[in-house]
DNA sequence: TTAGGGTTAG
């Protein structure tokens, strides 16, 4: 068979689709015969292919070369770092060392990035001690990199020695430094540096910025932008940011109005500043009047409905970025949200659409995403999952913690439930308001009212307020043991106005337990707070029935008649699986 | 080297 000459190719390679039928025929042919330099020329060429394929390429063809050559491997270790793939660029760094090829440049360069990225300072610091073996320490981007490295990983100190330590400096490094002190609130520190520079560049100035603007000096900061001799999108950027953070959102608006050329991450900012202040509307708008929507885009207002409690908004959002006019490919934050609005919908069957796309595009699980389908499984009913998924989980955070809890309790697993929460405060992880209800909700269904008392003790500890949705599921423990009057005495006790799920709870019990005089008192109040539902007059009909009191059955039943209301029928949340 | 977004309850 004729070898095909791959010189010729790759310098037409430039189009992908004849880039596809290379890779086919270095498959079949092997690469044994390709010099290293077209190697890398393939790595180099790939970047016009979507970033999963690409990752794809670049190691089926650092796993088929024979060639051991530092030079592709270096620049792919810089490819995988420069397109988020961290965790591979790790990987295939220890490979190459265990190959006994020396790293070059490219790959001391970007590897603390990598290392810093998926949180691993051990790695960074053995990076460090290899720059030193193989005498780079003199190399600028090296040097830079692991004092960014230091500086993400929080170690302050290590990354100034290291400043301190480098021969050469360029304005990158200077910057560098600057940043990791802005990162820490240490802005004198910053501003020494800054104001020690032998020159600045727009970096420096949005560094610096950024530093006044998270220390909430907004005016400080409004003085340092007027001053900078340019401003980028990002000095922009980090006024609204600022300006968002101290809460003032409409002067965060009239930057953002004002701005001469928005990026994605102008309207992100704006629009999740929006979901977070639950307006909708204000964030809709600017997502449906930008006409280039892209990824970045569509996942803040993806994210922007699921947050919001308007999940289907959420997926008819995803479905739309998947059609093949606009093609822009989810991520983990698009899916993040997604699975959130699946959760909500109780809908387990676009839930494993969602699963069945991170395997085909290779998205690596994280915590937001398993906590999400954690989450997800549980409001399905498939707790087993939700309880398998959790065990696997790297790291146990608050949010996991708090899902996987209340998964159990609305599953009846109320001592799996307690068993967590108390794994979880020996973790020395202090619950949150959500995971109160979670745990509440917990011992509600397995009865437990002492525990459910205790509960209110703890949150005192940890300094929660307990929120009228805490007294509403202790409504309902009482209500459920019997404990009527007590259930009633404690809405009384209530800081905060009752709402009808308070004072349904109270009905609920006093329909169980016949009790026709908290039944009357719950139910008016019902009434009031939602006049339009009828499932309240049903719960007091029955306990008027019960109770043999049939004329005020009767005349129950005649009011529900003459106003109209017709019985609604019950419906569940969860939407059953297809066979 | 700077700016931004995702997960729990309500």
């Amino acid at each position: 068979m004729q070898i095909p000459n791959f010189s010729a190719l790759l310098k037409l390679s430039l189009r992908i689709k004849l880039l596809k039928q290379i890779h086919g025929s270095i498959l079949v042919n092997g690469l044994d015969h390709l010099e290293p330099i077209l190697i890398r020329q393939i790595i180099v060429s790939s970047g016009s292919f979507h970033q999963t394929h690409v990752t794809q390429y670049v190691k089926t063809i650092l796993n088929h070369t024979q060639h051991r050559d530092v030079s592709p491997l270096g620049y792919a270790i810089r490819f995988l770092c420069q397109h988020g793939q961290f965790q591979d660029a790790v990987i295939f760094y220890v490979q190459l060392q265990r190959s006994g090829v020396f790293p070059n440049t490219y790959a001391l360069s970007s590897i603390p990035k990598a290392y810093g990225k998926i949180n691993c300072k051990n790695g960074g610091i053995s990076v460090h001690c290899q720059v030193h073996k193989y005498g780079f320490a003199s190399i600028v981007y090296v040097q830079t990199a692991l004092l960014d490295f230091y500086s993400k990983m929080g170690d302050i100190k290590t990354a100034h020695k290291v400043f301190d330590e480098m021969s050469d400096r360029n304005i990158v490094s200077w910057n560098a430094i600057i940043s990791g002190y802005v990162k820490f609130g240490e802005l004198e520190m910053a501003q020494s540096v800054f104001d020690r520079m032998p020159e600045r560049d727009i970096v420096s100035w949005n560094a610096i910025l950024l530093g006044y603007a998270k220390a909430g000096k907004m005016d400080q900061a409004y003085v340092l932008f007027k001053e900078m001799p340019e401003r980028g999108a990002s000095s922009w950027n980090v006024m609204i940011r600022g300006y968002i953070d101290r809460g003032n959102i409409e002067l965060a608006r009239g930057f953002f109005d004002a701005m001469p050329k928005r990026n994605s991450i102008s309207y992100i900012t704006m629009i999740s500043a929006y979901s977070k202040c639950g307006d909708v509307e204000s964030a809709e708008k600017i997502f449906y009047e930008e006409e280039k929507k892209d990824q970045l885009l569509y996942n803040a207002m993806v994210a922007c409905y699921a947050q919001n409690g308007r999940p289907k908004e959420a997926l008819h959002l995803f479905d739309e970025m998947l059609q093949p006019i606009l093609n822009i490919q989810p991520d983990k934050m698009t899916l993040a949200s997604a699975i959130s609005a699946c959760s909500q919908l109780g809908d387990s069957n676009m839930g494993s659409r969602i699963e069945s796309y991170m395997g085909e595009f290779g998205i690596r699980m994280d915590n937001y995403l398993s906590t999400a389908l954690i989450d997800m499984h549980a409001k399905c009913g498939s707790i087993d999952k939700a309880i398998e998924l959790f065990h696997r989980l790297e790291k146990k955070d608050i949010v996991a913690y708090s899902a996987i809890i209340l998964g159990c309790g609305i599953n009846g697993r109320g001592q799996d439930a307690i068993k967590l929460f108390e794994e979880m405060i020996g973790s020395n992880i202090s619950p949150n308001s959500a995971t109160i209800t979670g745990i509440l909700s917990a011992y509600n269904h397995a009865g437990l009212v002492e525990e459910g008392y205790d509960c209110f003790e703890l949150m005192q500890k940890y300094g929660i307020i307990p929120c009228v949705d805490h007294y509403a599921i202790m409504v309902d423990l009482l209500g459920k043991a019997g404990r009527l009057e007590e259930a009633y005495e404690l809405i009384k006790k209530m800081p905060m106005q009752p709402h009808s799920g308070v004072w349904g709870a109270l009905l609920l019990a006093c329909s169980v337990h016949n009790n026709v005089e908290l039944g009357e008192i719950a139910a008016a109040k019902c009434f009031k707070l939602e006049p339009n539902s009828t499932g309240y007059c049903s719960l007091l009909s029955k306990i008027y029935v019960s109770s043999g009191k049939w004329d005020e059955a009767k005349r129950l039943r005649e009011a529900i008649e003459e106003r109209g209301f017709n019985k609604v029928p019950g419906c569940s949340w969860i939407k059953p699986a297809e066979a």
